[in-house]
DNA sequence: CTTCTGACTGAAA
DNA sequence: GTTTCAGCCAGAA
């Protein structure tokens, strides 16, 4: 999957909703794709969160990509990000241990903005 | 137009 | 716990 070479403007206002609530999740907390769909009222599948995603280092504001994890807690999109080890390294960085592209105790750190915003 | 692919997910076996 | 399958929508060839 690719960026539009030539972005709509729905196109950059879905990935500004996107990125927006990836801009909530605090420090030390991780959330999935899923969950952000369903915080945009669900008229998204996953799988264009997840193509959001790949404009967030084009994004002007910073987007904490690296909080953004599939349903089991497993770092899906580390190989997009600058090296392979980049998202491991920003996370733990931040207290979130990770082991083999496994976030540890990661039932406890999901971050629902669903639950959390309201 | 068809077909394949993907930072995904929920259900079913 | 696992593997498989079908939806999902946008983009590229």
């Amino acid at each position: 999957m690719s960026i539009p070479r030539n972005p709509t403007e729905a196109h950059r206002n879905f990935f500004q909703d996107v990125h927006e609530v990836v801009r909530l999740v605090p420090e030390g907390r991780v959330t999935t794709y899923g969950a952000i769909a369903h915080y945009l009222g669900a008229r998204h599948g996953a799988r264009m969160v997840g193509w959001a995603m790949m404009a967030a280092h084009t994004a002007n504001e910073y987007v904490p990509a690296h909080r953004v994890i599939n349903r089991n807690g497993l770092l899906t999109g580390k190989q997009h990000f600058a090296t392979p080890t980049a998202m491991q390294a920003a996370l733990e960085a931040e207290g979130v241990p990770v082991q083999d592209d496994q976030v540890q105790d990661f039932k406890t750190r999901f971050w629902d903005p669903s639950t959390e915003l309201g």
